[in-house]
DNA sequence: TATTGTTATACTCTATAACTATA
DNA sequence: TATAGTTATAGAGTATAACAATA
């Protein structure tokens, strides 16, 4: 009952996104495009601000929608009157195949959890929204931060 | 208190390996060479392992551990009788640059779980601890389907 | 001047196929 | 023949720097 406390927790993330890796690749998507997927799941969104909730730069994003574009899973569209900003879409195709890649992804991650006994099953899964939460909770403090810096 | 099972695990997977993509940038790591570091800090390996246990090609090995000898923080050996085999082993600089990365990750995790309360906090990292058994739980699994395949 | 998105360029990781050395 | 590791090559994601269009 000790020995329970030196867990590494970026060694088990790191192995788990290994497992997703694999999984996506079944459907043909990369980590980072599940990731915008994923996002746009939720309405269309600019490409600067996919850059910023994903943590990553703008000729990124690009790069990525071009991508999901030459698939016909997204689409770009003019967004509102400033017509610098390029609105991201997804298209039904896009839909779609996010909903195979979040069923085959649960499949694989129910799999591994199959290891373990029901108690410590549920603690795994509920493990996880803890952390949604928790990182829905950290994009809206640090969207909060950066529209106060703005105001500066 | 309903709303609460509609969690696509994958996704916060995958914006869990994100976070650990920025704060592993901190230390000038990729989470593949984490992933590697991990495995070795166990003891060494061959490199026909490390894409085992990784679920990778063994090329791929190949290339990742080039970086790492490059920057001195794993080293090659020949490895028992096989001349063929080519043990991989971690450095003084590759464990203490590993320590580092687990530090980093962990406060970084630690500043994401922070938005919850205690409780859940508590869940969340717990919950981590037991993905961890079922991985391993699983690695074993799949190793010894493979000894048995191996036998036929 | 500042911002949005793109292009140009370079590095890393991934994979498949072909090769070498060893078993 | 089969296995361990590498090389060759190609595709995707990431970054920085520089550029165009718009604000």
């Amino acid at each position: 009952m000790a020995a329970e406390q030196q867990v590494k927790p970026g060694r088990v993330v790191a192995r788990l996104a290994r497992a997703l890796e694999v999984a996506l690749g079944c459907v043909d998507l990369t980590l980072s495009q599940y990731r915008v997927l994923g996002i746009l799941d939720a309405g269309g969104e600019a490409a600067s601000v996919l850059a910023d909730k994903l943590g990553v730069t703008r000729p990124s994003i690009t790069g990525v929608v071009d991508g999901l574009v030459l698939r016909g899973l997204v689409e770009r569209h003019p967004e509102g009157s400033d017509r610098r900003r390029i609105g991201v879409l997804l298209t039904p195709e896009g839909r779609q195949l996010l909903a195979n890649a979040d069923a085959e992804v649960e499949r694989r991650l129910t799999e591994i959890a199959a290891e373990l006994g029901a108690g410590r099953r549920r603690d795994a899964l509920e493990g996880l929204s803890s952390w949604q939460e928790a990182l829905d909770a950290h994009r809206a403090r640090k969207l909060a931060a950066r529209l106060s810096e703005v105001a500066s």
